[in-house]
DNA sequence: TTTTATGCAAAGTATTTGCACGGGA
DNA sequence: TCCCGTGCAAATACTTTGCATAAAA
């Protein structure tokens, strides 16, 4: 079994332990997400799923990216072309690296004190109390770079 | 003339640069956004300039948020909420601070060393050439944080 | 006068909901 | 068996477009 698919398990295992049910159509939703690198839209998703799963239904690939979502597992990603795309969710203080020609996504961390002397700067000079931070890179990725 | 209306002047004198007329729908626009410390949906700014112009219809918002945004006047703000809502554009390297209890926008520098040797780190590490990042921060304003 | 802007209505997308049937546990 | 999940169709939300009229320059 390759880290692949172990990571569709265990989300497929995580959404059994809150009650909800392994489908097949389910599986297939949470397999393409977790296998990709890259944002998938829930329309795109529903093509990838549906050439093994004929029948399949846009509305079942919402439904089940809002309970991947919900559970922490998928995450929605901005860009400026659009904000429908989803990716597994980054783990800890990851955040987002897009690759603007083949929209390859990397998680980076964040986790720093760079980051947090920035916070503690804002917050003195503005007087928010900081409680989240949405930080994301747009960029060439080195194979996209290479073939320039 | 305070400030605020200044700078739908000088918004409304840019559009008339670039050929744009100034319009009485069109001001309505404008000074809303202009004068506003919130993000504002298309929706919002309609409601809130049909006050004055009975007669408006959401599509001349529309079509002059497209404008203002087209001329780097505004720019659209990502929310956990929806990504629908506009401000007026940070001027150079700037990002934006939200207070999640009363939406209220404040901008803060961020063009630091910070920022910059975390995108050289990130750059190597990842192979990636970065060439543009989006930072927000959450959190309380300080009124809100009174309230409390 | 000339050209752009406007409002209305209609058309497009994106997403959600109601419901009867089907399939997991 | 029991209840959740499914697809379909319809509803809703958001945004864009076509067109005849109105208004700016």
């Amino acid at each position: 079994m390759n880290q692949k698919s172990s990571k569709a398990h265990e989300w497929l295992r995580n959404l059994q332990a809150n009650g909800y049910r392994a489908t097949n159509t389910r599986r297939a939703v949470v397999e393409t997400l977790a296998n990709s690198q890259h944002a998938l839209s829930p329309l795109e998703i529903y093509e990838i799923c549906r050439s093994q799963h004929k029948r399949m239904g846009l509305v079942t690939v919402y439904r089940t990216v809002e309970k991947l979502e919900e559970l922490g597992l998928v995450q929605r990603v901005h860009q400026p072309s659009g904000c429908q795309a989803f990716i597994s969710a980054a783990e800890g203080h990851q955040h987002l690296l897009i690759c603007q020609s083949c929209g390859k996504v990397t998680f980076f961390n964040g986790e720093n004190e760079a980051m947090e002397s920035l916070m503690k700067k804002v917050s003195l000079q503005s007087g928010y109390q900081i409680e989240s931070h949405w930080l994301q890179l747009f960029g060439q990725c080195a194979n996209c770079r290479d073939q320039t």
